[in-house]
RNA sequence: GCGGAUGUGGUGAAAUUGGUAGACACGCUAGACUUAGGAUCUAGUGCCGCGAGGUGUGUGGGUUCGAGUCCCUCCAUCCGCACCA
């Protein structure tokens, strides 16, 4: 009997879902094992081949630890809010709650175009997951829980003394009791009060204060405003001064936003990181983004003689500095062209100038600013600071290379210790002076830690390590500054003027905001007329009625929504307890489950998710709701898959009117475009113009042209010509599209272009990139499961190579693998009646060497995450076993349940046909592997002389290494290697290799 | 510029602790069979060479009896960060 892999797999499907096989006991005596998938956003797209990637090998070892005892946690739910489906929304007018709905469960869109559905096509790819646990952060039982951690966190400061998130009515008792002075927080309050004052301040004023300590507080702050979304972005959710989502410009504003108090953490981010299993690359990029610098804040006083001006009333100006061993070196100051010094210190000498500067600055992007590092600008501001040590004057000069939003907005620039310092005094001809022992910087700043100080009073014959604590001493000592810690982290920005988001559980009376009560939770989402902002530049929410609001408090209730990075960072909590109506997560629970052993996901969210995972994990540690502080033991990336893009190529051809046809002026007329064959494209790349000259003439004859027009050959060149996407699924698997087809696939826009150049089939262009829908290069996982099976297409993307490796889609080895599953079941001999053929005898030893040798392997390859080689491994096994002719029961009873994770479908199937009880596999003991299976009494052993390998020789394993030389030595062929030498040596590596020296 | 990763046949790749480089699969070549299939089977397939043999893991060097693997140098590609004081 053939093995039908779709009856097989519909089958199965049918019977894990109906015997919910996969459930995960909250109460069991087994160890727990928690693997966690990164859930997705349900895009209208759907899947494609690459998302299953990562879901494919978290399945497998979830399915390989449910057979070596553990009790799984193995979920999978929707990151359900975002932006896609409000767009689509505002397009179509239908609600985003209806187009989520349907792109998770399937049906049809308001277009008419059918949608697969999530749910069904994770469905058909056969994975173990607990569907009973789903979570969607769109629902409102899910982001009640969003809500009321916001809370939490609302009602919360960062004590640093502990080193811990407290509750804020500690801090109010405080204030009560001592006023701010003495306080150990992390917070943005520029004032100090005492208890009295604190009492005597307004309601209002209280709150304003308290918003500077609450972990997450309303402020006035400089934002990511993207007008194309019509929203504020996060740090992390703008790439190179562009929204990561759709590359639109984003600019800064100032607006009165919501704010996590992401700072607090930093340091902890930071340590944690030594504490979990992640790839450096993630790690180092989080702390890149933490970016933490140790140095000192130091005051330069400002110079108040000059010529009648008086500063007296003006604070000194601080810096920050990592190098204070080499304050003796600053030469001059410079301050942000943004400072808000530099106006009140400006000399009318040099007015004129500083407000030139900072208007060139201000017109330049922040894009710009960093793209032009090369260009060394600045002006002097006329102004004289102190140096705190020896009183000498220093000059203070702005320049855009200091950064307004980085430390204090201002350096002591120290040239012969910083490069950046050193070319702005040469460009502007500041003295430099050397305060390196030795070191030459006449070409430039000596930035090693390495030099010995000089000409440094104090610290004068100090190696820099030992002059920083020095200075930094001396600095707290004389009251100048003191040490400090400088975080590059910057509070994450925590809403967005956006409708398909978590309301905010907040209300506002008199402009301060309060908290809804926890009774009233949660506060769901109001029905809206459309989704877009007010005409008054109001989010969408606020066109909600008063009564269309499921709890209406004080003047108003909050506008915006919570950013897409709420409800991702604590679903993995929610799966332990995810239907539990009065807690987030049951303390119980959480105690079993613990945290997450395995995840995996894409590494694009290094520095959003994944740090604000962490951040909330830490403070839900910290409030004593979870017993751990780290949310993901053990993180794997895996890489993207990428799609293989199909291209035909367009020219666009000017052409021009013949002389004697109303002179010789340009015809304003539409780009004649052609398209031209891949062979003619790649010759313009290549410059070689004359060859495709020949091509050209072929156009000139084309119908277009008639006797008054002929083409401008001088505005030909490769800047013209433009790759199209087309849809890969057009080609055919010799490159080839038809024309017919193409033309009805590009539908009106093939009008557009001339086809003449070419025939009835065109070769296209291919290139790797990512799968994205706008690039049709999309393959979607359903049509090969229909050809192949899920089993195929399971084991086939773990084939593919290393997880974590990016890798180019291409179904050529598809086959391959299909094949394997095909003899693997060939070795059952299954007659027509659908019974196995085999034999009940003890198997031979081969046979179980075979066993064995597979076992160890696919064992240890599951333990290291090398999905790839386990599959070789199989089909090695199915050779050799094929080779023997092996049908012996025992032997592929081990085997079924060894190849369980990977191909479940069929083996469940043969599992049933071998006598056993139905959905008992997926709790079968992994088999166990026995060594003495893998003795031989004889080994071939490769004999290398001087290191290359020439013969082998196949001698009793017992033998010692002595009795293995003189084997060698003895053996005729030696002679002839050893070309009359006699060898100096011989190497016997018992069991392995030996190697004969001359 | 800084940090991270990766370089092995025509292709995807394997080699887990320094011990037979290229397993496994695709593709290709030749053949067999046939109910002509995306079927199966046999043999071959790193490169040069008729062969013996030589050569070969990005480059150049080193350590070692022995290096894809360890050390140093340089090169290329990808990713992240980037006047961060």
């Amino acid at each position: 009997m053939d093995y039908n892999f779709q009856d097989i797999e519909k089958k199965w499907r049918a019977f894990w879902a109906e015997n919910k096989t996969f459930r995960a006991e909250d109460n069991s005596s087994k160890p727990k094992f928690y693997v966690l998938d990164m859930f997705p956003y349900p895009s209208g797209a759907g899947l494609h081949v690459g998302h299953p990637l990562g879901y494919i090998a978290s399945d497998i070892y979830a399915r390989y630890k449910r057979l070596q005892g553990f009790n799984v946690l193995h979920p999978m739910g929707y990151d359900s809010f975002g932006l896609p489906a409000e767009q689509y929304a505002i397009q179509t007018g239908q609600h985003p709650a209806v187009t989520t709905k349907t792109n998770i469960e399937g049906g049809v869109d308001n277009q008419g175009n059918k949608i697969a559905g999530y749910r069904n096509q994770l469905d058909i790819m056969g994975f173990s997951f607990d569907w009973d646990r789903e979570v969607r952060t769109s629902s409102p039982d899910y982001y009640k829980w969003t809500q009321w951690i916001f809370k939490q966190l609302y009602n919360s400061y960062y004590d640093t003394k502990a080193d811990k998130a407290q509750s804020i009515d500690m801090l109010i008792a405080e204030f009560d009791k001592n006023g701010n002075a003495e306080v150990n927080a992390t917070h943005d309050c520029d004032i100090t009060f005492s208890a009295e004052e604190w009492k005597a301040f307004s309601i209002k004023r209280k709150e304003e204060i308290l918003q500077m300590y609450r972990l997450t507080f309303l402020a006035d702050s400089w934002v990511n405003w993207c007008p194309a979304l019509g929203t504020v972005l996060a740090n992390d959710e703008v790439v190179n001064g562009v929204s990561e989502r759709g590359g639109h410009p984003v600019e800064q504003k100032l607006m009165r936003q919501w704010s996590m108090r992401i700072k607090a953490y930093a340091e902890r981010l930071l340590t944690g990181l030594d504490t979990i299993d992640w790839t450096d690359s993630i790690k180092d990029q989080q702390r890149n983004w933490i970016g933490k610098s140790v140095g000192a804040a130091v005051r330069f006083p400002l110079w108040r003689g000059t010529e009648g001006e008086d500063h007296k009333d003006l604070d000194p100006i601080e810096v920050f500095t990592t190098r204070p061993d080499t304050i003796f070196g600053v030469s001059f100051m410079v301050l942000a062209p943004e400072h808000p010094l530099v106006d009140q210190i400006t000399t009318a000498e040099f007015a004129a100038g500083v407000a030139e500067y900072k208007k060139q600055a201000s017109l330049k992007s922040e894009r710009d600013r960093q793209a032009d590092v090369k260009n060394i600008t600045g002006q002097n501001t006329g102004a004289f600071a102190i140096h705190p040590f020896t009183g000498e004057k220093v000059q203070i000069w702005i320049g855009d290379y200091v950064l307004a939003s980085y430390g204090t907005g201002a350096v002591m620039a120290v040239p012969c210790g910083d490069q950046r310092d050193w070319e702005f005094a040469k460009h502007f001809g500041i003295e430099i002076s050397n305060i390196f022992e030795g070191k030459d910087i006449s070409e430039g700043a000596y930035t090693e830690k390495d030099a010995v100080i000089a000409n440094s009073d104090f610290l004068n014959g100090l190696p820099a390590p030992k002059a920083i604590k020095l200075a930094i001493y001396e600095i707290e000592k004389r009251g100048i500054g003191k040490g400090k810690t400088q975080y590059r982290l910057r509070d994450a920005v925590f809403s967005r003027q956006r409708y398909w988001g978590e309301p905010f559980p907040v209300y506002y009376k008199d402009e301060t905001p309060y908290l809804v009560d926890d009774k009233h939770l949660p506060i769901t989402l109001p029905e809206v007329d459309k989704y877009l902002p007010t005409e008054d530049g109001e989010p969408p929410l606020a066109r909600a009625e008063k009564s269309a609001w499921n709890h209406f408090e004080g003047d108003r209730m909050e506008y915006n929504t919570m950013p897409g990075w709420a409800g991702s960072s604590w679903y993995f909590l929610r799966y332990m307890d995810p239907k539990n109506d009065n807690e987030f997560v049951a303390k119980e629970k959480v105690d079993y489950w613990q945290n997450v052993d395995l995840y995996i996901g894409g590494s694009e969210h290094a520095t959003g998710h994944l740090l604000y995972a962490r951040f909330w994990t830490k403070f839900l540690y910290d409030l004593g709701f979870v017993p751990f502080d780290e949310p993901f033991k053990k993180l794997i990336n895996q890489g993207m898959i990428l799609g293989t893009s199909a291209f035909i190529y367009v020219l666009s051809v000017k052409v021009k009117m013949k002389k004697g046809y109303q002179g010789t002026h340009y015809m304003a007329m539409l780009p004649w475009q052609v398209v031209i064959p891949k062979q003619m494209y790649l010759e313009f790349n290549d410059n070689k113009f004359n060859q495709t000259n020949q091509l050209l003439e072929e156009l000139s004859k084309t119908d277009y042209l008639d006797e008054s027009i002929e083409i401008d050959f001088e505005s030909i060149n490769k800047n013209n010509i433009r790759p199209y996407h087309i849809s890969v699924s057009l080609v055919n698997s010799s490159s080839e599209v038809d024309i017919v087809e193409l033309k009805d696939w590009l539908g009106y826009s093939a009008d557009e272009l001339d086809f003449s150049l070419i025939g009835d089939k065109y070769v296209v262009g291919h290139e790797v990139e990512k799968m994205s829908k706008s690039k049709y290069n999309v393959q979607t996982p359903d049509e090969l499961v229909t050809k192949f099976g899920a089993d195929t297409l399971r084991m086939y993307e773990m084939f593919l190579g290393p997880l974590e490796q990016a890798k180019p889609w291409d179904t050529k080895g598809i086959n391959g693998v299909h094949n394997f599953l095909r003899k693997f079941w060939r070795l059952f001999n299954i007659d027509e009646s659908g019974n196995a053929q085999l034999s009940n005898e003890a198997p031979s030893k081969e046979a179980l060497k075979t066993l064995h040798k597979t076992i160890k392997k696919v064992g240890d390859d599951l333990d290291r995450f090398s999905f790839n080689t386990g599959v070789s491994n199989f089909m090695i096994c199915a050779n050799e076993l094929t080779d023997q002719k092996c049908n012996n029961k025992q032997i592929l009873e081990e085997l079924v349940v060894l190849l369980s994770p990977y191909a479940p479908h069929v083996c469940e199937e043969l599992w049933v046909k071998l006598g056993n009880e139905a959905g008992t596999l997926s709790y079968a003991k992994f088999p166990q592997f026995n060594e003495a299976h893998l003795v031989e009494a004889n080994i071939a052993y490769p004999v290398s002389f001087n290191g290359k390998m020439r013969f082998k020789i196949e001698l009793p394993t017992a033998l010692t290494p002595k009795e293995v030389e003189a084997e060698v030595l003895a053996f005729e062929q030696t002679q002839k290697y050893l070309e009359g030498n006699t060898p100096k040596k011989v190497i016997v590596v018992p069991g392995k290799i030996v190697n004969v020296v001359m």
